[in-house]
DNA sequence: CGCATATTCAACCGCTTGGTTAAATTCAAC
DNA sequence: GTTGAATTTAACCAAGCGGTTGAATATGCG
């Protein structure tokens, strides 16, 4: 379905087996085996969420005899965090504006409030 | 499937629509049907997009007589940031260990390097 | 009330996904 | 060359997803 890079990175740490298989390859790589043996699914279906993983361009792979090493490739999490940072920085300045305009207009608050409710916090 | 938050922010924003209906939300609030306008497909398709980022705690709604007016929010994206920063940190430092580790040795080069079949469980 | 607008609900469809079992492949080691 | 371990491929299945059309539900306006 998805056809760029960052879709297939998002879906891919959508599953929780997957993110999990990231976290322990962030401790050292690990094969196919030993990063099965702690889930109750088979070792087939590892091997699938791994090519999943590889896809993404999360996990890459070197050959030592039939072993096949992960290795996590760490530097893919920027795309993410470009996109996140850009948007909620977005977000952050039109609610950083938002505030300026309310308190422009201290005392006449007879006009009706935007988005309604309340302002909420605003703490990061 | 995914039960937990984090999976389905991570679900909800690995569609490329719904990535862009949060960046379009990031620059202010907006109804269903502005929201729609730009894509062709047709309104529902978009309301159930908004229920999956809803679902996910990235978008909330107000009421305005028929409209229901989309208000992103960003604290959900500390969710991802938290995740990510953990295990690219624990990633990082694994490569500077490793870095040392091939300073330390650095005259006898002969033992084949990279990924070694000697790292794996024990972990910390 | 009757009508138009905005949004959702329901049923359906084709494709993908995560899982399975069974068979094939790759490579060391005997 | 046979055996055995590690991994992938193939075929299949149930469930979920993104899309559709069509009907229902709110709500403001004459």
């Amino acid at each position: 379905m998805a056809d760029d890079q960052l879709s297939r990175v998002l879906s891919a740490l959508a599953d929780p087996t997957r993110r999990d298989i990231v976290a322990r390859l962030a401790a050292g790589d690990a094969t196919v085996n030993e990063l099965a043996e702690p889930y109750n699914v088979t070792v087939q279906a590892v091997s699938k969420h791994i090519k999943v993983l590889e896809d993404a361009g999360l996990v890459s792979r070197s050959r030592d005899a039939q072993r096949r090493p992960c290795h996590l490739e760490a530097e893919v999490f920027d795309l993410m965090t470009k996109w996140i940072e850009r948007y909620r920085r977005e977000a952050e300045d039109r609610f950083r504006r938002l505030d300026a305009v309310l308190e422009q207009m201290d005392g006449r608050a007879d006009e009706q409030p935007v988005t309604g409710k309340s302002t909420k916090e605003e703490a990061s």
